[in-house]
RNA sequence: GCGCAGGUGACGGAGUGGUCAAUCGUAGCGCGCUGUAAACGCGCCGCCUUCGGGCUACACAGGUUCGAAUCCUGUCCUGCGCA
């Protein structure tokens, strides 16, 4: 299928939490000669390295990492922000004559890259998005959600009209540019021919890894460190607004003991690998494996002269 | 062992004569998502169903009533109080 000749390869790989993307991507990344863009919301932000499980540093001198402490936890980072880097750091990659892996389970953010997601250029704006919330608070949500579809009719089905945060976010664009918000929103041609690798982990195995990741956590000072963050940089960073972060901050503040902490994280841990299983199954390029065998097999073949994937 | 308070779905906890298969929360299951995405949101959640409905249920056993998770009696069990 035609992509240009020219078009750069990439290797996706994605999965949920603990499914053990990390350390297959450090190894197919020193088999294959690549370097590795993270897509991860939250690896993004220094400091934040045990409750994130950051690759370790064996990890990241073994393999160049990117996109991964750039930002200080108090900065609001944002799909689009995550795009335009990631995009650079990849041809970056390619212009060194090695091969990018995009790795990570932030969906919408490796969805952003491989399928070259148009995200509408409107900033957020704190004082709009205020602004609308108490009206939702004082009008409804129904009565802002018709507002919005006055100004962008498209939108009455495009947009969940029982989800606040997305009702706010498209009338945010459709107010400060005059334009309808579904008319800015596209997928473009993609920018590179990805091939695309899920983790696929059974339940019950995902679920041991989860608590097992959690446990080590501990062990490793997750207290200690959301402790020295929220110090420094106050409680309520949005950053924080993170599995691991928001339970022992809790915990600190007096709100739980540390083992019902540590039992909320187990939970919404979980809770976050089914979302994130959700959204990886819709993709239907994505080739799930279970053995590192058949990722091997696969990058090899895609990575072989002429034989890429042509944009499927 | 006399007193008091209770025993409701996996758990917590409403309901106190009909409109109750039983509010709600949690867990569980499914799903969605384009500048907060580890965020935000939606659906299902006794059993069966041709999706109209059917069946069995609110500790157990009786009873009152046209009608009971809701009232009465007894039994068993639990918590606090007094022995």
């Amino acid at each position: 299928m035609g992509l240009p000749e020219t078009t750069p390869k990439l290797i996706a790989i994605v999965g949920p939490t603990a499914s053990g993307k990390t350390a297959l991507s450090v190894r197919l990344a020193e088999r294959f000669d690549g370097e590795i863009v993270s897509a991860d919301s939250r690896q993004i932000y220094r400091g934040m390295d045990i409750g994130t499980a950051k690759p370790t540093a064996a990890e990241i001198r073994a393999v160049p990492h990117h996109l991964i402490d750039i930002k200080d936890p108090d900065v609001d980072y944002t799909v689009a922000a995550y795009k335009a880097d990631a995009v650079a750091a990849i041809h970056g990659i390619v212009a060194r004559g090695r091969v990018p892996f995009l790795v990570g389970g932030t969906g919408l953010y490796a969805d952003a890259v491989v399928q070259n997601l148009d995200i509408p250029r409107v900033p957020a704006d704190p004082a709009l998005r205020t602004r609308l919330e108490a009206e939702i608070a004082r009008d409804g949500l129904s009565a802002v959600f018709d507002r919005l579809v006055a100004l962008d009719p498209e939108a009455a089905y495009v947009v969940d009209p029982k989800n606040p945060r997305r009702v706010v976010r498209a009338l945010e664009v459709a107010l400060t540019t005059g334009l309808p918000f579904t008319a800015q929103r596209k997928k473009n041609p993609p920018l590179f021919d990805a091939l695309t690798i899920g983790l696929d982990v059974p339940p019950d195995a995902l679920r041991t890894r989860i608590d097992a990741r959690i446990d080590a956590m501990m062990k490793e000072g997750l207290v200690h460190e959301v402790e020295t963050l929220a110090a420094r940089w106050g409680a309520s960073c949005s950053a924080f607004d993170a599995i691991g972060y928001r339970e022992i901050i809790g915990y600190l503040e007096g709100r739980t003991t540390l083992d019902e902490a540590a039992a909320i994280m187990r939970t919404n841990t979980w809770h976050y690998a089914k979302r994130q299983m959700t959204w990886f199954k819709q993709n239907k390029n994505v080739h799930w494996i279970r053995e590192e065998d058949e990722a091997n097999a696969l990058v090899e073949e895609f990575l072989r002269p002429g034989r890429g994937k042509g944009g499927r």
